[in-house]
DNA sequence: GCTATTTGTTCAGTGGTTGAATTATTTGAC
DNA sequence: GTCAAATAATTCAACCACTGAACAAATAGC
């Protein structure tokens, strides 16, 4: 991932701490708190929660509606007795992070506020594989163009943005490959060279990260599933099968950024060939095509979108060999998050993509396998559950992870914005 | 794990920055660049590596000298021009951490001094599975002892201890399971009561730490290996198989400790029953009985620490079945091991346990997997290395938990100390 | 012996938190 | 309607730890 330093809390200060990292600390300690809450907190309220001293909680609060990170909200009417607490809220007029997708069948861009509120999103279907990816990238900049435009209509300020990538992206944003795509050695940054807005570097912080789109599809779900900082492996289920690794709320990349390659994990290790070099990979039995060629649907050429769609609703109406391809599919499926579960020990596995629509089909014979063969599933049951967001997930993650940065070091905005 | 709190860098303070935080902060990063460095650092020299003044450097380093965890020293003759630093280094005189394993043909315990060096170690050979867990507990209680007294006599204070075990801990230090032990549902804690020295909880910090003998060993590599703060799978390849993951620089335990199962990830789906209750797991065909068998040395009945040494010098002399057999299972492992870097992005993969001595026989086919299956092969090399430490490894493991612990959170031991 | 050089310490200054007192704003009792 | 109780937020002197510069200490080289 090209300059990315990370999408989760305050990084650990290996160096030193100098005096003023006390401030920016506890200025992303209250941020972070209002954030989590549920319902506007007051300072007394953060106070407490924090163990700071009013005064300090003040001060610091202080800080951050000067910067615009917060605003206080309207009054509630009835709080009992005293004075009443002013709630403290994100601002949603504040800076906000642009989510850029590049996917097979379509490109998207959407606008994520500081709250994490989706506020403009545009998709715009067209098989990319036939074009350049100059061309490719070109038309993306358009969406984002309009995407920022939409973005000042309403007040907000681009902080960054972050593009989403099915394939192996390096640390200098260069995409080795991406296989669906066709892309092979892309360099993106420099391609994207001629659009200030994407690549004007403001105050060290990166303006484009580039970034696989199935670690920004499980950015997306962390924010807006249901488990605050959980663990978790979101599974993208597309043309290939990618997933997302979130460790104690933070997305775990691996050494260079290619962690969650689980398509490639060997289900039998004598099976087909894979177009990864490999044989018997998961992606060869769970693939989208794999499906499709179970169901006996293999010849109709679907576009991606609509195959799963299509997949569901021929299950819906209870076609056997849908539903026995689905139960195969999510067999294999099942021992490949077996493995991963008894290697990790996560208590959550979502399913992502186009995994989500079929999730009532795939769920129970991936728990089968899972209370199979996962050693301590008999004390801790995992739980297997589908994706919250859809095919967005990936582009709303990407805007998510340049928010995320922000409320993770708000001393760096405040600086920059003076 | 029993009252863990982990055991690498300091931990984010997740709540409050207090303003004493501030030198709690600096004295666990000096501290930890003195524990880092290859010659002792000066005062000036840590004040330029950290970006702190050299007037808070000497403060904390007074503190840190006051407090018995750091000493002068002895001035080296020849510097160059101008005043000579006086270097720094971790006490050999201060705290130390007490390692303690129970396997299924010993149990171990160590002593481990700040520095890392092992200071004593003594192991006592015994099958343990007829004993009740009580009884060994017992036995192990007695090696503890001497160990303290061991420690105490080169002035040594104990500032902890932690167990290694060969099963799944709970959070409470309730051994779930232990299959080779013959243990289940073993209450380590309540069986320790009576005897203080490793049950009378100094300070908050607990006195006794139970832990998967998988996830210590890596441990023991991370502290002893080359790679100061890598990544790197470890397996331990026993009569069971397990693996500890360290992920930059420290141990991922998943939620709930139980991580690292990778003998139980799934190779061949229809194979073999497992005990674990699932089919074609890794340890079916990596497991040391499996390797023995496959070399026609299932009869022999060798004791299990006796049986890797055997096969080595068989595979040294060039035996065809016993060849084979490690060819074998070096894929199987490989085929596992292919799996899991595509899942984590590992750039190295630690042969131990019983594995270390094999290493040479199980390298090429492992490494042969890895290149044909590994997504990301090509572009970045995956190092198959054996462990530096041998079956010690858990029980030194398990001390310099307990010596990271300080290392990370200098400020504890100081105040507990006065 | 003198100078250059580097190390370590001292000390006033400063930023940011602390804790207590004060002010602000509401509810509820009389 | 007034006052007491309660809770929220601000003010301000004190304090803690880091900063920066000046200074003392210790050595090598000339």
């Amino acid at each position: 991932m090209w300059q990315c330093q990370g999408v989760s809390r305050p990084d650990a200060p290996a160096g030193a701490v100098r005096q003023g990292s006390l401030r920016e600390w506890n200025l992303a300690v209250v941020l972070g708190r209002i954030a989590a809450a549920d319902h506007p907190p007051s300072r007394a309220g953060l106070a407490a929660e924090t163990g700071l001293t009013r005064a300090t909680v003040s001060a610091v609060v202080e800080d951050l509606v000067a910067g615009r990170l917060v605003t206080e909200a309207e009054p509630t009417p009835r709080t009992g007795a005293g004075r009443p607490a002013r709630g403290l809220v994100l601002a949603a007029d504040g800076p906000a992070g642009l989510g850029l997708e590049v996917n097979v069948d379509y490109l998207a861009a959407c606008v994520v506020d500081l709250a994490g509120r989706v506020r403009h999103h545009t998709v715009h279907r067209a098989d990319l594989r036939p074009l350049t990816p100059a061309e490719a990238l070109r038309r993306l900049v358009e969406l984002a163009t309009r995407a920022r435009a939409e973005a000042a209509r309403e007040g907000l300020t681009l902080a960054g943005a972050a593009l989403a990538v099915p394939g192996l992206v390096d640390d200098a944003g260069l995409v080795r490959l991406a296989p669906n795509l066709g892309w092979r050695d892309v360099p993106v940054p420099a391609l994207l060279a001629g659009h200030p807005p994407l690549t004007a570097s403001v105050d060290g912080v990166p303006p484009l990260v580039v970034e696989n789109e199935a670690n920004l599809a499980a950015l997306g779900e962390l924010h807006a599933g249901p488990d605050g900082a959980a663990s978790f492996l979101h599974i993208s289920g597309e043309v290939g099968i990618g997933a997302g690794i979130v460790l104690d709320g933070s997305l775990f990349r691996g050494a260079r950024g290619w962690s969650g390659e689980i398509g490639h994990i060997p289900l039998h290790p004598d099976g087909p060939a894979c177009r990864c070099g490999g044989r018997g990979c998961l992606e060869t039995y769970t693939g989208q095509e794999a499906i499709l060629a179970a169901a006996g649907l293999a010849g109709a050429d679907l576009p991606a979108d609509t195959a799963t769609t299509r997949l569901a609703e021929l299950a819906e109406g209870g076609e056997p060999a849908v539903l026995r391809a689905l139960h195969h599919a999510g067999s294999a499926l099942g021992v490949a998050v077996a493995g991963v579960v008894n290697l990790l020990d996560l208590d959550t596995v979502v399913l992502g993509g186009g995994y989500a629509p079929l999730a009532a089909w795939l769920r129970p014979p991936v728990l089968t396998e899972i209370s199979h063969r996962v050693l301590t599933a008999a004390w801790s049951p995992v739980t297997v559950r589908p994706a919250v967001l859809g095919a967005e997930a990936a582009a709303v993650g990407a805007a998510g992870s340049v928010v995320r940065r922000i409320l993770a070091r708000p001393a760096g905005w405040l600086t920059h914005r003076g």
